[in-house]
DNA sequence: AGTAGATATGTTATAACATATCAATACTGA
DNA sequence: TCAGTATTGATATGTTATAACATATCTACT
């Protein structure tokens, strides 16, 4: 992905190759990315959009299953943990990531109050900045949410 | 508030000081600092941790109010869209602001794991750097939140 | 003072998000 | 193959947040 998600490009490439770095990196590190985890996934890939796991619940119903929160929440886990999908607090919702490559990173997210388009950036100089200024009052920083909630390029040029 | 949350302080004067500026604030923009409001916003003054809207509801019971979800909640609204409290996403919980005089800012919260404190930091010029990568984007913020979860320096030194 | 409009509160019910628990099954490595 | 661990199935419950509607209070104006 050279490109941000604010732009059109080839989504189903887009899936497939998350797929198989989430496969491949499964296969390397001993992961076991089950059929659930893996279906999961998907659902979630199939969006640039944030997904509440009762949505993923909602769609594994439809598909026939009987599915249950806990369900949901365990594959999410999963995926969360091992960064091939993130959380998004202000939302209660979970969106795939789109630089599984990178491994466990930390992603700033731009959230369209319109469209509910969720964009991931990679790993903004800013944050290092966050960081080391937390540093020097003494806190050690292990995990970082950033989220900016705004307007996307194409909302903008809808409504003006 | 010269000094940070993680170390000592003069807390009451920390408290009344608040409620001074939230009342001054009120005051010279036409705002309700009612009873309720202002009974919330002690509450959560009282501690540098985040509460949740069921723990404030819970004091308020304790005080004999039968006081139901949508009062916190009320209360909440009002004191987070005016500047004078924050919400900590990533604990679905509320803090009061510790710098009110700013009037509207993008906070940033240092989480710590251990022992729940919540420490706010005023403007670090990190901020600006992450709006402007976003604009860069196309991207335009309205709102952010910025939280880093880790080890305060107490915790770091009792548990290294 | 009397009243209209706006703002705030009281109250009930329910939506939305998340976890605890325990039994059953499947995978893994010695 | 067996023991141990990880995953799944299933039920119940806990936690956070809002919808909806009635009532009360405040403010400004006549």
């Amino acid at each position: 992905m050279s490109q941000n998600q604010f732009h059109d490009h080839d989504h189903q490439g887009c899936i497939a190759s998350a797929l198989a770095t989430a496969e491949a990196r499964c296969a390397a590190e001993g992961l076991r990315l089950t059929a659930q985890r893996k279906r999961v996934l998907e659902i979630l890939l199939e969006e640039h959009r944030a997904l509440g796991a009762y949505d993923i619940l909602a769609r594994l119903s439809a598909e026939g299953q009987n599915a249950q929160p806990p369900v949901a929440y365990r594959a999410l886990d999963f995926l969360v943990s091992h960064g091939f999908a993130h959380r998004i607090e202000r939302l209660n919702a979970y969106i795939a990531c789109t630089l599984p490559n990178e491994g466990a990173h930390m992603p700033a997210f731009m959230i369209c109050r319109n469209c509910d388009m969720v964009a991931e950036t990679g790993r903004p100089e800013a944050e290092l900045r966050l960081v080391s200024e937390a540093k020097n009052l003494g806190f050690a920083v292990e995990r970082s949410s950033v989220e900016l909630e705004g307007l996307c390029p194409a909302c903008r040029e809808a409504r003006p």
